[in-house]
DNA sequence: TTTTGTCTACCACGATCGTGGTACTGGCCA
DNA sequence: TGGCCAGTACCACGATCGTGGTAGACAAAA
């Protein structure tokens, strides 16, 4: 077992300073050796193209581009790119999305670092991994209905503090339409209003800020 | 100068990644020294008494207290602690909450450390340190009211999709009342509608999620 | 091909909200 | 003591929103 060579990690954060507390943890492991690091989405394709880690950790938000965006864009050209999500946030859609994607486990920035090791070695070995609160919040949600695109697309302007016929005229459709989508946003997100539905998908990280 | 002692670090966050790369990062540097680490608001008061740091790193969010109040608990005992808050958000409220509170610095965690070991420096030669991006949001927002803690009260109950009538009975006051609330608050927020408004007390980090 | 889902659009009615007044109370500060 | 502010309360009117229908176009999936 000690002959084997180390498993070759690469993290991708815009966070200099929680990527210098991975590169502390994983280069302190007998086992792993960090050999890249980037802090956008351009970056992380290109040097994942370099350097064909064994295992990378990927930030959900970046400051180009979404974390699920370099994910998708990697696994098309490298299918059996073994990916970690790492996240602040607990934004289910995203687990949902990331998942579907082909990350092969999903982490919050919070957990302990034991966590993250673990997580790392299970990953490389071809499994999946994900957090037993990430599951619960998984399973929370399997049965709520997703936000089409358009649906999302209004509850952004809705967010905004537009109202139906200022939302209409920027999405150049008919105020009544407008309404439609907004009643389904409301009716999926079991929210009692406009308000409600907006800080609803704030906090399942459907919108952002 | 050589023969200085090194500055007395105590760093406070719930994410032990990042304090990993904190600690990397200050003991990396021949003028500084990490002493402790903290991962919630009591452990850092408690830390604090014990250690008597040079400079104190502050999360702005601990799991079970406001970064603010641990600030002005230690700063009534210790007039003159030095601390910075490290914060992931932007929210300006906070920052002139801490400022008036005495904090020192404030840094967002996505700069570079470059600039954290910078201010650590600064503070402890007893000078204030705001970047400027925190500098230019704070002056943007200078001239803002601010809400009451009764239209906050009022505000969170918007932002949970509480009608005006529901607000009412929660809080004991009449309809009327809440209506006056939401005018102000509105007015104060510069927003067109209650939805507006709950998205800019968001993003300013007047309420949360 | 049929079905399903998404987006579009319209209408009408009641509920709720936002606006612009006025006004009394109690606390704080000059 | 007088002024200011926060909080409370009321009213009336127009604007906006939410609900409950129905329905056509189009694309993708079954």
């Amino acid at each position: 077992m000690s002959g084997k060579s180390p498993i070759r990690v690469f993290s991708v954060d815009d966070h200099p300073l929680l990527r210098e507390g991975i590169a502390a943890l994983v280069n302190s492991q007998p086992d792993m050796v960090l050999i890249a690091q980037g802090a956008t989405g351009a970056e992380a394709i290109q040097l994942f193209k370099e350097q064909l880690p064994d295992v990378t950790l990927l930030d959900l938000r970046l400051p180009d581009m979404s974390g699920i965006d370099v994910l998708i864009a990697i696994r098309s050209q490298f299918p059996d790119a073994r990916i970690i999500m790492l996240t602040t946030f607990e934004g289910d859609v995203e687990v949902h999305r990331a998942l579907q994607a082909g990350a092969r486990g999903y982490l919050l920035k919070n957990m302990p670092p034991t966590e993250l090791l673990e997580v790392i070695r299970q990953v490389h070995a071809g499994k999946k991994r994900i957090p037993p609160e990430i599951a619960s919040q998984l399973l929370e949600h399997m049965s709520d209905e997703v936000l089409t695109e358009r649906e999302i697309e209004v509850l952004r302007e809705v967010a905004d503090g537009n109202r139906n016929r200022e939302i209409a005229e920027r999405l150049f459709i008919s105020e009544e339409t407008v309404k439609v989508h907004i009643k389904h946003i409301m009716e999926k997100l079991g929210a009692s209003d406009r308000t409600q539905a907006v800080s609803i998908g704030l906090r399942r990280g459907i919108i952002q800020l």
